[in-house]
DNA sequence: GAAGGCCTGGAA
DNA sequence: TTCCAGGCCTTC
């Protein structure tokens, strides 16, 4: 669920946050969600300052002094705080750092565990899942995009969430961005002129960019590092909105399923 | 390229 | 009680 804008609006959070602060405790409280196991948290990030924050995709990272990285993916329900005291509860807690300055603690919270946290040593090389992944919109331009996309024989919107393509998006942005260029979302992308492809990259990096000023969108466990809701899933037009009223001409708005994922469209509006 | 599995909470 | 949500990996 967290997508690029909600990611990207978290790492600018750590930034202000974070950045120059020190952790003088750690406690893995789930060993499964933290790898490699038995990765050496506590002697890489205790007292050394968080130096860089990074997003690659919907991960982030904080680079620590010494160049010891942790890597943050919060799959769907994946959430990380800053809190100022100890959270009330420690359920679904997986990992606790505790901040040197004496207020309060930073956890990663996931219910459903889809997330993960990755250490990578200073030097060592870039864990494996990140290693494929691919740049987002705004790093590639429109004829990039349109090329990484160009005859493949798979549904657009298939595509659309694959990483290792294009990163970013995920099935909200995904549905919301076809919606925006009138493209049908089970349209194989082989079949689709250039020009609309191009033409989909300028409504994926306005998309992302209305979301990122909005700091995202809430759905479900989403939230702020501040705990804060986002505010984009107010402007969502048709993800999660089947047999209301599209916003362009008032037709229904149609559920399909392309590969096992719920999609929103407009049958009048995206016919292309 | 498609489908199943992971995982839990909330809705039907 | 069953089903569904979905990012990403594995298997077919």
């Amino acid at each position: 669920m967290p997508e690029l804008p909600e990611i990207e609006t978290l790492a600018r959070q750590f930034r202000d946050r974070l950045q120059g602060t020190s952790f003088s405790g750690v406690q893995v409280l789930r060993a499964s969600m933290v790898r490699p196991s038995g990765a050496p948290l506590q002697e890489s990030i205790c007292g050394r300052r968080v130096q860089d924050i990074a997003r690659t995709g919907k991960f982030f990272a904080m680079t620590f002094e010494g160049g010891h990285r942790l890597w943050f993916h919060l799959g769907m329900s994946g959430q990380v705080v800053v809190s100022a005291g100890r959270p009330r509860g420690i359920s679904h807690i997986h990992l606790l750092l505790e901040l040197s300055d004496g207020k309060g603690v930073l956890y990663y919270r996931d219910p459903r565990r889809f997330g993960k946290v990755l250490f990578q040593p200073a030097g060592g090389p870039l864990p494996v899942s990140l290693r494929r992944v691919a740049p987002d919109p705004f790093q590639m331009s429109a004829a990039e995009f349109a090329d990484r996309y160009r005859g493949r024989k798979a549904r657009i919107k298939s595509l659309l969430l694959d990483q290792h393509l294009v990163s970013g998006l995920g099935n909200i942005y995904a549905d919301e961005s076809l919606f925006r260029a009138g493209i049908d979302p089970r349209k194989r992308a082989n079949r689709l002129k250039r020009e609309r492809l191009e033409g989909l990259h300028g409504r994926v990096c306005e998309l992302l960019k209305e979301a990122l000023t909005l700091g995202g969108s809430t759905i479900g466990d989403y939230r702020h590092l501040d705990g804060k809701h986002g505010g984009f899933q107010e402007m969502h037009r048709v993800y999660g909105r089947e047999r209301q009223a599209c916003p362009g001409c008032g037709a229904p708005v149609r559920r399909v399923v392309i590969s096992g994922r719920s999609s929103y469209f407009c049958p009048v509006c995206q016919k292309d």
